[in-house]
DNA sequence: CTGAAAGCGCTAACAG
DNA sequence: CTGTTAGCGCTTTCAG
């Protein structure tokens, strides 16, 4: 079977002192004697018990990323660059799906406790970031998607109010005027939505544009479908949108959908932007016009915060608020507008 | 700070031994006791210390989960599933990502030792189910998306030569005689589009269709990029095809993407058949008929191999080889053909 | 440079 | 029903 320290040490002929030195290398071996413990190492195939040196050590090495659903591309795309820095630092990442529920965020907070993990990146829907980090008892954390400024836990986001801005401005500059905001989540405490319709309205206004609550619109879920609900609704509604700002692309591919089955044309009769990049965006028809947020540092900054705060004791430094650069990226569903 | 059975034990004023059992349960425990244990429990905030339960259980409740990739939505959507399925048996999984990369697929296997994990659920690409199960040392491994008979572990995964065959069939049957096959990659080794090319051809055969190599068209990788280069090259090539049968959802949506652009209709022209059901395929121009595993299944029957290994030690049961339904969906991209 | 031994926090066998 | 204690496998202090 599985072979312990004491195994090897008793073939070798030491005490597992020196066998423990050889593996860690935390204290010099003669050489005679390294090449005797090696080799005693490679004969049984030892493996360090993670459970024993988490227990001595008081650090595990996992961190915990909490994602609102993994089947989002967006979140499956920034779960698996998290997963492959954090492969980089030598950490291991355990993953948990919160559907947004409230309880569920809570809950993960609570049983961090149990220090499975040494920091939590989390993504929160329903839960306010107050609320989140005043649960979070002994381990960092990190929030992702946020720009609350209240903050209690390091955050790491985009400027969605100035994305939100230039998105919308390309749509004025393209001959837009009446755009629709597509994606309102007043029911969640996030405020990632309401940034964006902030950035939004900024636009409108700058531009002189009157805004009409008859284009700004609502949803449930983040997902094609609920984006091709509020655009039938949108359509049937008779507001007449020459434009759409969805505030994700899983949102504006289903607006693109709805828009193709109802006849219009994009961009001639309806111009469409979403935000995320996500790859199916890059498929589309015509190729979906999205906010590029940089989603490999939003990995890296979130996983550096996490390693500042877990490996440097430094009880003194104030939370972190990380913003990430994005880019607007013109695509074919934001070409001149058609009469 | 945190505290342990010893602080919650004094507070209370009784032994370590009772407040454990007040904790785990597995001893009666006066209601006297047991208030006050709880109470002490309560103010103190106690949470065990998962390292050291697993220290001497031996066995820490985490389950190692292997993908090539998170960003596929393939992937993504079944991963979401497995820690769905988990956290019902109140398990924990660390994602890792191989990116097929043989070295990264073993390495896996060879930290298992470390027993940070209680078995493995691994979805192999590069490297063949015989070599990955020999070095599975210590803990159990469960094998996704093969159908090798000659199997040394646990195997779950839908028919795929008969899915490949349905669905080949079903472009036959709309009068297609032109039929490519999208996605061979003989430099894997992990046997399922080698599976999927086999009910191609067989449903050939049974049409009495002869096999055009010009027709079965090989990738590097899976991606809509790779499949929209797949499906210029067949353009290219004049070989003229009136269908496609994709062996994934998005080299499909590649192809699909490409077929657009080179101005021909689908599916006048040509109809297009993908595999996976992934979300984006319901809401493509036109909607991607596809083979549709059942995903939730796979999950969950993976997951039951794996308890059934960990907590019944029943060395001589044999390798469980679980077949998992699997449906045609047929949707717009396979309309009758137009000339 | 190497050995002996304490102890991380928890569970369970063994008393009482 | 409850207290005492050994020991899971490892790291590290203290001696030698």
């Amino acid at each position: 079977m599985s072979s312990r320290l004491k195994d090897v040490a008793a073939r070798a002929g030491v005490s597992v002192r020196t066998v423990s030195n050889v593996v860690s290398g935390s204290a010099p071996v003669a050489e005679e004697t390294r090449a005797r413990v090696q080799a005693a190492l490679d004969e049984l195939g030892y493996r360090p018990n993670l459970a024993a040196r988490n227990l001595r050590a008081g650090r595990t090495g996992v961190i915990g990323l909490a994602v609102p659903e993994l089947h989002s591309p967006y979140f499956a795309e920034l779960a698996g660059l998290l997963v492959e820095a954090a492969r980089r630092r030598s950490w291991t990442v355990v993953i948990d799906q919160t559907f947004g529920e409230p309880d569920a965020e809570r809950r993960l907070l609570a049983d961090t406790g149990g220090r499975l993990v040494d920091g939590l990146i989390i993504s929160p829907w329903s839960v306010s970031p107050e609320d989140l980090t005043a649960r979070a008892r002994d381990v960092p954390v990190v929030l992702l998607g946020e720009r609350d400024p209240h903050g209690a836990a390091d955050r790491v986001a985009v400027d969605n109010v100035l994305a939100a801005d230039q998105a919308t401005t390309h749509l004025i500059e393209t001959g837009r005027r009446r755009i629709a905001a597509l994606g309102l989540q007043p029911h969640l405490r996030n405020g990632t939505a309401q940034q964006r319709l902030t950035g939004y309205r900024d636009a409108l206004a700058r531009a002189g544009l009157t805004p009409d609550p008859a284009l700004e619109r609502t949803v449930t879920a983040l997902h094609r479908r609920d984006g091709a609900e509020a655009m039938t609704a949108l359509l049937a509604s008779g507001a007449r949108p020459d434009a759409v700002f969805a505030f994700t692309d899983e949102l504006a591919l289903g607006a693109l959908h709805v828009a193709h089955e109802a006849g219009l044309s994009v961009p001639g009769d309806l111009a469409v932007v979403g935000f995320d990049d996500i790859e199916d965006g890059r498929y589309a028809h015509p190729p979906l016009t999205t906010v590029v947020p940089d989603k490999r540092q939003i990995a890296e900054r979130a996983l550096q915060c996490l390693a500042d705060r877990v490996y440097s004791p430094a009880p003194g430094v104030p939370p972190l608020d990380v913003v990430v650069p994005h880019r607007l990226e013109i695509r074919g569903s934001t070409g001149p507008a058609v009469r």
